[in-house]
DNA sequence: CAGTGGTCTAGACCACTGG
DNA sequence: CAGTGGTCTAGACCACTGG
């Protein structure tokens, strides 16, 4: 679990310890005290702090004076899982049945924009149609690691939210996500899987996430139907 | 400058004496060493480290291994002015000549759904044509209260940034933008002035932008040739 | 009072950048 | 190679919270 021999800083491989342990519910409402962290993992406060700021800096933990570190419950978790997969709750929304279709479950050698993201060739793609009341609404692609590919055949491909699954279940931690959003025409076998005509102009989606130690997780593509989605959005300056 | 009997921490001292040095223009590209610093100050390298990670933190300042601690230009206006308004950046960087035709600038009555946003039944109205070497990318329509509206006559509606005008000329505060981004038929009008074909599925963009206050300052559409424009974001946790 | 995080010292060795 | 930030140790005293 913590590894003195491994080029990974000791403040990093701590982090991530306690991140996982944070996400898997061992603690309920604060962490160990630092004296007690640094008791378990043999290390001076220094590292202990330094871990512990950056998941602070994150807004993961919240330190308050003479009564411990505490966990901050909520988070942006779903704020940024919505904010990066908002189909299913859009449609739900807009009072309809969200639905999926698995199109393809299968390792494919990938174009060079994709490996050249995923430091891979080969990937595992998991394609599938999204739907609205049974009617199409978009095709998305994730493309994973092998490894991830197999463990993710565990659950009902037709059913979950991907996502979650990554995040709750597997406990593979996503930290950022790139997205560009744009309009073009769509392709002709997507488009006769969406019943909408070849080459009309589709919303079109790209996005790439990693990790917080900046390994990818996942390429994803999305062909959106016109006139069915809204991507919204806030910034704060 | 440094007052070691003041009750205030001595790296918040020299963080903030750091910072007014930096605002003051004292460096110009890069603040004194780890080392230099601990000798200016005379205190341990942890403590200097700890200024100087607030400030990192805060994106005022970025290290960089083995070269030094820089300070970052601009910081994030540009990167928000630019996440907001990128057009003008986009065409440049694809190596075409952005240019500006100013299709309407007058006082209006609006939609039930603009007057909402911005409590105002009549607002002014710059609506643009925007280009890329001349050929039409988008159109862009702004809505201002017409106290502002009036404000903006006295500059070249056809050359600026307008979001460069209201921020750096007429020290309007902009704090908080939510956006949405869809795909849907383009109206008659429109598609000529774009010199495509009427009903052909286009990039939509809405915004409403308010300062610190929660106070409207702009209700902003845009609709975007299709192939031409691609929305990038990162999102972080 | 015991326990918590906040601040600080004085070192050490490392990996990276550039000449 | 000298200089930079990155990591880490083993201490110390402090201010704050709660019983």
């Amino acid at each position: 679990m913590f590894d003195l021999e491994s080029p990974v800083p000791y403040h990093l491989q701590i982090r991530e310890i306690l991140k996982k342990e944070i996400t898997d519910g061992v603690y309920t409402e604060r962490i160990p005290s630092e004296r007690e962290l640094i008791a378990r993992f043999n290390v001076s406060r220094t590292t202990i702090r330094e871990a512990i700021n950056h998941l602070v800096n994150e807004g993961t933990l919240k330190k308050i004076h003479g009564k411990g570190t505490f966990i901050v419950k909520n988070k942006q978790i779903h704020e940024w899982l919505d904010s990066i997969n908002s189909l299913t709750e859009t449609i739900k929304k807009m009072g309809m049945e969200p639905g999926a279709k698995l199109l393809q479950n299968e390792q494919q050698t990938v174009s060079d924009n994709i490996s050249l993201h995923m430091e891979r060739d080969v990937l595992h793609l998991i394609k599938r149609l999204r739907t609205a009341d049974d009617i199409p609404i978009a095709i998305e692609s994730h493309y994973y690691h092998p490894e991830l590919g197999k463990l993710l055949q565990n659950f009902d491909l037709n059913a979950v939210t991907i996502y979650k699954v990554l995040e709750n279940d597997l406990h593979v931690s996503m930290d950022e996500a790139e997205q560009s959003i744009s309009c073009k025409p769509i392709q002709e076998d997507d488009a006769i899987e969406l019943g909408i005509e070849a080459g009309t102009n589709v919303l079109y989606v790209e996005r790439f996430i990693t990790n917080s130690l900046g390994e990818p997780i996942e390429y994803y593509t999305s062909v959106i139907k016109p006139d069915m989605y809204v991507f919204r959005m806030r910034i704060k300056k």
